[in-house]
DNA sequence: TAATCAATTCGACAGTTGTCGAAATGTCGA
DNA sequence: TCGACATTTCGACAACTGTCGAATTGATTA
């Protein structure tokens, strides 16, 4: 297992922002669950909100760090980016360590 | 190792927009590291804010289920409420260990 | 070239949120 | 009882954000 990279709080702030709205999230999780790069398009038949809406999104989780984006022609695919959600999870964990209350 | 409880999606938005502000998360940072539950004054005294914006704050991360506020007189004291940020944690390295890329 | 399509950008709008000062509430000590 | 203190609530405000339709851009196809 690999060490996670350490994050600074505002780098950590600004990814729980970029979870924090639930259609966001959703989007993540399909690019997560996906097998390959997901397909805008493919993306936008699964949620209930517009295309601009959509590719609004798709920045604000570029600028966040979490997703990679590649394009092709007229298409762009999403893909999470290795390493992050992980190291998120590790501080979220620590934290949760560092305390001691209910133990 | 326990098992991690399992997260609505709600949730866990509600649980990301809680972190998601700067102060709101170095409080938080505060009361996880604290050795004993963080009076109300203490972090008061380490955070640039007011006391009615600390109060909101307080509030915020009560009602994402964070954190648990024990009142004493005139005092309020703020511990980290077990096992959440855990079940966050667990929730976020899934997501990542499903993802097939970088690998 | 012209038409079509995927994706982005623009402009606008309603709703949310972090912030504060002032007022209120409740508690303790003199 | 009275004043000081910790915390909360209230009212207001500026900034931010999710959303859409319309216009734009860029690429592919007829």
């Amino acid at each position: 297992m690999k060490k996670a990279a350490h994050l600074t709080r505002a780098r950590q702030t600004a990814i729980f922002k970029a979870l924090a709205d639930p259609h966001r999230f959703e989007l993540l999780l399909q690019i997560a669950k996906a097998r390959c790069p997901l397909g805008c398009s493919q993306a936008l038949a699964s949620l209930p909100i517009s295309a601009a809406t959509l590719s609004h999104h798709i920045k604000e989780l570029e600028t966040a760090g979490l997703i990679d984006i590649r394009r092709e022609g007229k298409f762009a695919y999403l893909s999470l980016r290795p390493g992050v959600l992980e190291s998120v999870a590790a501080s979220l964990q620590a934290l949760e360590s560092a305390n001691c209350a209910g133990r």
